[in-house]
DNA sequence: TACGAAATTTACGTCGACGTTAACATCAGG
DNA sequence: CCTGATGTTAACGTCGACGTAAATTTCGTA
């Protein structure tokens, strides 16, 4: 289910055509590897507009920058952390980059009333998202309180039947 | 999608055949209510071996009881929290019957290394869910931060060109 | 420039977790 | 005992998120 590529170099330099300053930049195989997903997955995300390389050589083939798999990055813990599903990802995303524009100066002509449309959608949109987290951080709290009386339920349980729990049983805890 | 059903009372005493003590029962529609969940998901469950109702009418109608409604909260909790798929829930689910057998004195004939394994196996199993959870507590807290930097810049942003952000901006807070 | 590894598009397949429909049967209140 | 609400099984449908295969093209190194 992994093919293994035959350890390629990554992050080649690429030749220097349309940015002076050497931006690395990753095929498709090599992202996939370092996100551990497969190209079908990737170039799915694009085809939902969810996250699309940042240039094309001529000949057609993808070409992710850093920030490009940061974004993957992070549309993978949104998916595995968060439970949201693509459509839900592509929302909140979408509601960041337009933001970001403002942020990056090109708001030549967007009015005000745009401006702060804008912003207001991403905030409320963002306490909603954390709304969620508080809330699932807190079933996950009760959720690990039960598990370690289960825990302690087990040791003297094990305990009175002299029996010995292998060291597996106590999980490495550093919270 | 939400079939309304007229309010029927909930909890109804069962004719007290079987057990002298009332135990309520509820029926298929009543618990996929309470749960927020179709009777297909219900009974696809049994249909799994993941959770069957304690009984059924002489007609084949089921019956929940509370424990039985508990153990389906659990799974939903399994399944929204956690992200874990119906088969992994079946083996959590599964390891914990079996030390509530244990529990409950059914242990004539039980050999004292089946008795060990048992406990080992479910004290293990109970060790891998839980640093699962930790890591998800982890990943989520780090999210959690991101989330109120972003907050804490969209303030700032609106600070800076006069725009009052909605209070549902500032989620309620308290961990 | 030749060549094998990697990439491309297109399209159909799969799998989990149910939804939906059909054709009946049962339940419980009047 | 009637009746409408609720339930039953059996079977097919759906939907998201990819997997997989095929036929072709591009990449980059020798």
């Amino acid at each position: 289910m992994k093919k293994r590529r035959p350890a390629v170099d990554l992050g080649r330099v690429v030749d220097g055509r349309d940015e002076s300053e050497g931006q690395e930049l990753y095929r498709i195989g090599e992202v996939a590897d370092r996100l551990d997903v497969s190209t079908r997955t990737l170039r799915y995300y694009e085809e939902l507009g969810l996250a699309e390389p940042s240039s094309y050589t001529a000949g057609g083939s993808r070409r992710y920058t850093k920030a490009d798999i940061v974004r993957l990055v992070r549309i993978r813990e949104l998916q595995a952390v968060m439970g949201f599903d693509l459509e839900e990802i592509a929302d909140i995303l979408a509601a960041e980059d337009s933001l970001g524009e403002l942020q990056r100066e090109y708001q030549g002509d967007v009015s005000a009333e745009r401006r702060a449309q804008i912003i207001i959608e991403v905030a409320e949109r963002n306490a909603r998202t954390q709304e969620q987290v508080v809330r699932k951080f807190a079933t996950l709290q009760a959720f690990l309180a039960d598990l370690e009386a289960s825990a302690d339920e087990h040791r003297s349980f094990a305990a009175e039947y002299h029996i010995t729990l292998p060291q597996t049983c106590t999980p490495t805890f550093q919270i």
